[in-house]
RNA sequence: GCUCCCAUCGUCUAGCGGCCUAGGACACAGCCCUCUCAAGGCUGCGGCACGGGUUCAAAUCCCGUUGGGAGUGCCA
């Protein structure tokens, strides 16, 4: 089968989008663009209890900031299974008149009896010969072969699967709605699906779907599941227990790339004793039989280390831009100066790990009254010394040149007159200006924050101090 | 229970029979730098689950044990 390669992602619309799937949805575009294949999207949305229509603009939006461009040429759909079924239910009829599957009648109660009864688990093949016609409450049934099924995997290998272990698996519902499996696979041959990519939760599924593909298709695609990713008491990660919606950790300030770069470490490394790498070369590097077979903890301290050298490596412009919907509130708007921002952004890049973390670095240049951290401003004033230094400071620092370098020698002017170091000797002003004891490069931050307001803050501040 | 998958520092990984007294990263600890906090630099801590084979030689191959995980629906 030649052809350009066509890979899929398949998610269904129950939720927020999940870490696990991003990753899944990585795998899939980065081998449809280094192949120059394609990657479609299929919405399985036949679940009519749980999915709802709002997850699929989520998805969509999801995969877009992963850099999974709709617009891209290599970037097919969406589909919606759930525009299928006509065909998911003709290729179970061809399927019953061929042979290959037969009606039962027997409810999920009964089945469960007869395997008490019988002491193996599972359906049992009690219609296999009984040549049940179609019918209300009748499920259409696939007659599993005996012999084996024998699954090549891109990432474990040969798999094989004793079919006398495979039940007689349902097909259509009592109802005729198609099941799972078959939608499956009637969709990914009707897309001329070539590889299929997915989590290693699938592999228990896979030789009966390869029994399908088999039966209807004539041919098998390329298979291949990665690993799962895990939380720390090493379970599958799940929307209930864990922190695992994409959209969280882009709303605490995750950028994408750090986003992509990490997803990408878990399960496979890059070629030397890197990590940190750009997306063209994973894109160059990456390949399947090189991901791990073990399952990966996905560990937020990591990520966020991950994020914190993105952040380093943007350019103050891309940083304030990135930083732009975090920017809106803490302050009056009014009051707000993208160009001061952009003066101490560089040493704001530094010292966080998370965009959202930048509000409170920066709040004090905008806000009227910095509040003063009750506890910072005790210790900062406990000392006798504070009060006379922070007056000479002031007298010194209210004429002359404004620069961050003047501040610092006037600062360290008043340390040597009182013999304080300026370690200490900063603190009661950090406070005073800042209202925090810990922030950006003080004299950068007093540089940026102007003379007048510098010198009302301190003032205020010694009068607090009594 | 049954089927399948997996097993290198706490975590993510490199390693695909000799280059391994096992390398890198995160985390942690210490030191340096330093106006706070970071960032950065250096150092340290710490691992081939266990037992048998195969081989001149095994983290690497085989078998078993143990331990994890996934699946086991008229969910997807």
């Amino acid at each position: 089968m030649q052809g350009t390669p066509r890979y899929r992602f398949a998610p269904s619309p129950t939720g927020f989008f999940h870490v696990g799937g991003a990753r899944t949805a990585l795998y899939n575009w980065i081998l449809a663009l280094q192949s120059n294949g394609v990657f479609v999207l299929r919405i399985e949305d036949t679940d009519e209890s749980r999915n709802e229509p709002q997850w699929t603009q989520g998805i969509i939006d999801a995969l877009a900031w992963i850099g999974i461009d709709g617009n891209d040429p290599h970037f097919e759909g969406p589909y919606f299974q759930s525009a299928n079924a006509p065909a998911h239910v003709a290729a179970a009829h061809k399927l019953y008149e061929s042979g290959r599957a037969y009606y039962c009648d027997l409810t999920s109660e009964q089945i469960q009896e007869r395997a008490k009864a019988s002491g193996k688990p599972g359906y049992d093949g009690f219609s296999r010969d009984r040549k049940l016609e179609p019918g209300p409450g009748r499920v259409l049934r696939f007659r599993v072969p005996e012999g084996v099924t024998v699954v090549h995997d891109e990432v474990r290998g040969r798999v094989e699967f004793d079919n006398a272990t495979l039940e007689d698996f349902v097909l259509l519902r009592g109802n005729g709605s198609p099941i799972f499996n078959l939608a499956n696979v009637v969709d990914d041959i009707t897309m001329n699906i070539t590889h299929v990519v997915r989590a290693e939760e699938h592999l228990p599924n896979t030789p009966k779907q390869q029994m399908l593909w088999e039966a209807l298709a004539g041919r098998v695609p390329v298979w291949a599941h990665v690993p799962v990713l895990v939380n720390e008491q090493r379970k599958k990660l799940s929307k209930r227990r864990d922190k695992v919606a994409l959209e969280q950790y882009r709303d605490e300030g995750v950028l994408p790339d750090a986003m992509v770069n990490y997803l990408m470490t878990l399960g496979w490394a890059p070629p030397g004793d890197v990590e940190i790498v750009d997306f063209a070369t994973i894109v160059r590097e990456f390949k399947l039989s090189a991901v791990n077979h073990s399952s990966a903890f996905f560990d937020i301290k990591k990520l966020n280390s991950f994020n914190g050298d993105y952040i380093r490596k943007l350019s103050p412009d891309q940083f304030v831009a990135a930083c732009e919907p975090w920017l809106s509130g803490g302050w009056p708007e009014e009051r707000f100066d993208r160009s001061v921002f952009l003066r101490i952004a560089p040493h704001v890049q530094t010292r966080v790990a998370l965009l959202s973390e930048v509000p409170s670095m920066i709040d004090f240049l905008f806000l009227a009254e910095a509040p003063i951290d009750e506890a910072a401003f005790g210790k900062a004033f406990g000392t006798e010394w504070a009060v006379p230094t922070l007056r000479a400071i002031r007298d010194r620092i209210s004429t002359g040149e404004w620069s961050a370098d003047s501040l610092k020698s006037a600062v360290e002017a008043v340390g040597a007159e009182h013999d304080v170091k300026l370690g200490k000797l900063q603190a009661p002003l950090r406070v005073a200006t800042t209202g925090r004891s810990v922030g950006p490069p003080l004299f950068e931050s007093l540089e940026v924050l102007g003379r007048e307001e510098t010198l009302r803050r301190i003032d205020a501040a010694l009068t607090r101090a009594g």
